[in-house]
DNA sequence: ACTATACCCATAAAATCCCGTAAAATCCCC
DNA sequence: GGGGATTTTACGGGATTTTATGGGTATAGT
């Protein structure tokens, strides 16, 4: 069973000159036992405006899971396109390497997908965990069911550090 | 089960004048793995009009699930013709090698299949890749679930690079 | 000889790695 | 439980390596 990675907690951090941002210590560490070192899997979300982000085992339970669906319908004498299935979920996931600070580079793609700017929350929610502009986050109207109050404090929190320098 | 190998990700990559392709560099690795050694399979894809590539391995893969689509007919009673079923996947596929740095030659035939033309949109759907043509993938009718943002961002980005100098 | 292909080198841009520093969290001893 | 010492973390800034892509040269097939 790979999967025995809980996600939880939040926390925020900054995107800096480079491109370059954080992964918080507190999800390095799951990510880096569900993965075998230290690598990131990173892509847009099928529903929010944000990005998820998980460790490489969890692609592996990703394509079993497809096969698994391919081998009931065949099973049954329905057909089950592979192909759709894995471009949903894998054509937007990228492996970044973060280095042993926990630092990745966030591609410019995925930055502007998620509305990327600055400060970016990351919040566990389980087998996944998201990436959010936190002020996008406060501002949609999707049901995304985060405590506000939470995101309110960490926004309060970044602003006064960085002055609001939103580069 | 072979397949610990998931393509995910896309990316663009252009097309040179001497016909020349090279491999997005996060496919590679994979593949490299997945054949013993520089190969690449490319053929036609069955449903969308893009191209399909994958390393040597998944064809030994591919022999099995015919086999496993041809046992579950069986079962309910039903015919399978494996051959038509081996055609239609494996005429098109054609072995090619690239060099050390990930380059190959595109057959003329593929690229005329795939319209392929200038800038090439590789992107990982699991455990195989999909080589479009940007515009076709964001022109098509077709089922076919990708994030438009993300090809949209390749084209411009590619655009702005060689300014639209489509060969 | 002409063409298509494989192989080699060059270069600019991008990604990766490594080191330093300062703030924050943790520990520890009284 | 307070206060300083140690460790971890966040982030800036280079230096090295990899990658994408242009272009040249040799080799083989017709």
């Amino acid at each position: 069973m790979s999967g025995a990675f809980a996600y939880s907690g939040s926390a925020i951090s900054a995107i800096d000159d480079k491109g370059r941002l954080s992964v918080p210590a507190f999800l390095r560490k799951n990510l880096v036992d569900s993965s075998d070192g230290r690598t990131l899997c990173l892509g847009t979300h099928e529903k929010w405006d944000c990005l998820v982000g998980f460790g490489l085992s969890r692609k592996a339970d990703m394509l079993t899971e497809i096969d698994k669906q391919w081998e009931a319908a065949i099973a049954r004498g329905e057909s089950f396109d592979k192909d759709a299935a894995g471009a949903r979920k894998f054509s937007s996931l990228q492996d970044l390497s973060f280095d042993a600070s926990g630092r990745f580079i966030l591609p410019p793609q995925l930055r502007e997908i998620g509305n990327l700017d600055g400060n970016v929350l990351f919040h566990g929610i389980g087998t996944t965990f998201c990436l959010w502009n936190p002020q996008t986050l406060l501002d949609t109207t999707d049901d995304v069911p985060v405590d506000r109050r939470l995101v309110e404090h960490h926004l309060k929190e970044a602003g006064q550090k960085s002055g609001g320098k939103q580069k």
